[in-house]
This record gives C-alpha cells, structure tokens and sequence, in this order.
DNA sequence: TTGCGTGCAAAGGTTTTGCATGGCA
DNA sequence: TGCCATGCAAAACCTTTGCACGCAA
C-alpha cells in the first residue's frame, strides 16, 4: 500500500513493535515512553510524538482520548484484518478495547448513510462504556 | 430535579446563555472566553472551566474532544429531550453536532448489551464523519 | 454575615517546535 | 553524500490550583 514511510530508524521498530504487542491496550505517550526507557532503549518524546503523528496519518495506529481529561491515547489497529469496517467498544473503567465483528453493527453505519445521509468513519467511531467484565467488578 | 446548582451568578448566566445559544456548535473554551470578553463581560478561564466541569457533572452539558489535538469542546445538551438516550453523529468537517431520534439506533446500545455484555455510554459516544452537506460540497 | 464564586497569577501536564547532530539510503 | 530522523531544550498550549476579594443568599 504505502510503505514508503520514511527511513527505517531502531526508534520507529521500537515503536511499533510496543505498540503491535498492545495493541489491545490504550497506550499512552508516557507509558510508550517509560517503557522504552526501561527496556534500554530510550526514545525522546518529540520522536514518540513525531513518528505517532506519521503513523495515525498512515491508519496504522488510532488516537483516543479517554474522555478529555488526561492526554491521548494511541493503539495500533491491524489494517489487514478490517478493523476499518467495524466498531469498537472501549471500556472507560479498564480501558479495553472490544472488536466486534457483529454484522448487525456493521449494518448500522450503512443505516447512517441511507436514512441520515450521514457517512460515519468508523475509523474514528468508537463507542465508550463499561465491558462485561467491569460491571461485574464495580457493579 | 436537581436546582441545587449553587449562587446564581452573572458570569454563570452568561456562560449557560451563550451555551445554549450555540447548542448545535461545537464551543471551546477559547472561543467562549473571547466571546465573552467582546461582549463587554469578560469571565475569567478559571471561572468558565469550572462551571463548565459543574455542568458537565449535571448532565447539561456534554464534553468532546474534535481528534484529540486541540482543545476539549463543550455542547449544551437538553436534558428534557432526552438527549441522554440517543446518539450524535458528528460532522468532522463542520463540526455540526446532529442528533438522531432514530429507534434503530436506540436499539444498538441494548444490542451490544445483550449480545455483548457491554454497557454503552450514549452521553459519551459519539459517531464521527462527514453530514450530508459536507459530503455534497467537498466530495 | 457566611461562605461560595470569581479573578489573577502561578503551577502542572501535554504536545509542539527550532536547531544541531547522527544515521539511513 | 544528501536528507531525513532524532534529541535536547525551550516554547506553546490547555487546564488546574492557591489565595484574597467580592457578591449572593
């Protein structure tokens, strides 16, 4: 697709490699950042921030932010795996992200489209809540 | 319901009337804050974020973040028309905030609750696109 | 009068930018 | 070798907090 994604830095192998390894967790730039560090590879914030950027331009990783509050988070999505049809679900307690791969829910953004004329980047869609898992801890 | 909202005050009048003046816009902090300032009745930063956390813990106004980059944007919110049930769809190309009174979409979140034990949060979650205006000139 | 709300200024945290250096191609 | 990427530090932002004063009740 588009591989020419600049220069092939240890820095940006890092970088992805952490991010790919959790990509079912929201990631901070601190986190990213302290983990580097720790693992004897550490990489300055500009760059984290820098090659973030290139990346979330790219579809390769997602930007959230938890509710406005502290600052984003990142997670890679898998392109290969269609992860740009269907939605998510984030729990605002664990921070979790679910895939659904439930074609009722794909059929909703088409639904969007016809009746509401509105085209929904599901990309950018995520629906925020409280997963299974946490409503039986704090409930 | 809940009137309890503490002193009524000049610069909170201000901030709910422009507020809800502007409920289909998508308002920063900033933007209020100069608003208010030309206006002839300047509120200082401090005073409108902390009303705005007051109300947004109300339920009257609700908090966005546009991608994560610049700035939270506040949105007043009806209460009485049950705005807290349904979703919005965001335009990210004019910002325009719309909101679906569509039972189909009332139906997801009980959907991803039963066949995904996930709660979903409809004040937080937000679908992101492009409205039908937009699609029309920029396509 | 009491105490909450406001303003100002300073602090805290996150993200961006400028510039010199180092590394990929 | 030519550029792009990196690092550091400073700057730019956004948001929160402390404290004294003013105003609503």
């Amino acid at each position: 697709m588009k591989n020419d994604s600049g220069y092939n830095t240890k820095q940006k192998e890092k970088l992805l490699s952490y991010l790919i390894t959790n990509k079912d967790e929201h990631t901070s730039v601190n986190g990213i950042s302290a983990y580097l560090a720790a693992e004897g590879t550490p990489v300055g914030t500009a760059t984290i921030y820098r090659q973030l950027d290139r990346l979330v331009e790219q579809g390769l990783v997602r930007r959230y932010t938890i509710d406005g509050k502290t600052g984003a988070c990142y997670q890679y999505v898998d392109s290969d795996r269609g992860c740009h049809q269907h939605f998510h679900l984030k729990c605002k307690s664990c921070g979790k992200l679910i895939h659904t791969d439930c074609e009722r829910l794909s059929d909703v953004s088409s639904h969007i489209l016809e009746h509401h004329g509105f085209y929904v980047d599901t990309s950018m869609t995520v629906f925020y809540g409280v997963c299974a898992d946490c409503r039986g801890n704090a409930k």
